[in-house]
DNA sequence: GATTGACATGTCGACATAGACATGTAAGCC
DNA sequence: GGCTTACATGTCTATGTCGACATGTCAATC
C-alpha cells in the first residue's frame, strides 16, 4: 500500500472565482460571463466548472449566498475567510509558472513557414489581436465612465499595452524573409 | 443512444512537439526539457504526456525515428506529413484562443490587496520576471552565438518586449495607494 | 397565447494533465 | 567495485476540464 499525498491543484479555479466575487458580488451565471470579458487573458472557466467550485467554496465557508433573484438565481459574494485565502494565496502561496496559450504556441511556430504563408498567418493573428485591442479599450471606457476606480482597470492597461508590443512584433515576423 | 460527436482538444501539445522537432528532431527526454526552456511561455507538457502522444504521432505519420542512441533512446524527426500538419494548423485551423496563466491571475489580484500587503507580493513577482529576464538574455546570447539564425530566436525577443512592458506596470502597481 | 431567446443551474462522460510509481542505462567519482 | 547522478522511457491514478445533455424561468415579440 502506497502513500499517496494528495495535492490540490486546482488552486486557481478556486482564487480566480474568489477575486472576481471579491470585486463585486455575482451568479454562477454571471461569472461565467466575467471570466471571457474580464479574466479571459488569464483564466477561462465554463459554468459545467463554476456550479460545483462555487458549491466547495461554499461549504469550505469562502463565499456566501447574499441574495436570491429571478430564475431560481443566487448571489454568492466572499466572505472574510474567502478574502484571507486570497491574500494569503498571493502572500505566502507557492506559484505554478506554468502556461498554457495556443496562441502563443501558434506564434512560436510562425517562424517555421514559408515567407508567403507566414505572411498569410501572420494577417490572421493580427486580425484577431485588432478585435481583442478594440474590446479592450471598450472595455476601459466603460470602466473609465465610473464613478470611482475600479480594480480591474490597470490590468486592462497591462492588456493594452502588451497587445501593443505583440502587433508591433507581429508586423516584423511578416516582413521577415 | 445519442450521437456524440469526438472533438479532438488536444491539438496544442501535438503541434507544439511537431514545432519542436521541425526546428531540430529530439529524443522524447530532450524534448521534455525544451518544452520548459524554449516553449515555457506558450506551454507545458511533462514526459508523461509527451511519450504517448510521439508514439501517436508516429502511429500517424507525422514523425519517424531517425536514430537509436545510448540508453534506449530514440531520436524522433518531423515527416513530410508533420510539416504538412503544422502548414495547415496555422494556417486553416481554428484557433482556441483560451488561455491558463495562474501568473496572471495572481497580478489581476494584486489590485485587491491593502497597499502593504500588495507592495510585499509585487516584489516576489517582480523578483520573478528579473530571474525570467535574465535566462530569455542567455538563451539570447546562445542563439546568437549559432553560426545561422535559429527559428525561435524572435520568440525570445517578443518575450524580452513584453517582460519589460510587465516589469514597468508592476512597479506602478507598487506604488499605488 | 405561442414562440423565441436570454437567463440560470445543474450533471455526465470523454478526454487532458500532473505527479507518483516503476525500471533500467551510462558516466564520473571515490 | 560501489555510489551517485543524470539520462531515458514507460504506466497508472487522481484530478481538471470541456462540451454535450438536461431542465426550467422569464420577457419580449408576434
Amino acid at each position: 500500500m502506497s502513500i499517496r499525498t494528495v495535492r490540490w491543484r486546482q488552486v486557481s479555479l478556486r482564487h480566480a472565482l474568489l477575486g472576481l466575487l471579491a470585486v463585486q458580488p455575482a451568479t454562477g451565471y454571471e461569472l461565467a460571463q466575467k471570466f471571457d470579458v474580464s479574466l479571459g487573458t488569464a483564466w477561462h472557466a465554463s459554468h459545467s466548472q463554476i456550479y460545483p467550485e462555487l458549491a466547495r467554496l461554499q461549504e469550505a465557508g469562502m463565499v456566501e449566498v447574499v441574495g436570491e433573484g429571478a430564475r431560481n438565481s443566487r448571489t454568492y459574494a466572499v466572505t472574510p475567510a474567502g478574502h484571507d485565502e486570497i491574500r494569503t494565496w498571493l502572500i505566502e502561496g507557492e506559484a505554478n509558472r506554468n502556461q498554457r496559450n495556443e496562441t502563443a504556441v501558434r506564434w512560436f511556430l510562425l517562424a517555421l513557414l514559408e515567407p508567403e504563408d507566414r505572411r498569410a498567418a501572420v494577417e490572421r493573428e493580427l486580425a484577431y489581436t485588432e478585435q481583442y485591442v478594440a474590446m479592450l479599450r471598450q472595455t476601459a471606457e466603460a470602466l473609465d465612465a465610473l464613478p470611482r476606480k475600479h480594480p480591474f482597470r490597470s490590468t486592462v492597461d497591462l492588456g493594452l499595452r502588451t497587445s501593443t508590443v505583440m502587433q508591433q512584433w507581429l508586423r516584423e515576423q511578416a516582413e521577415e524573409a
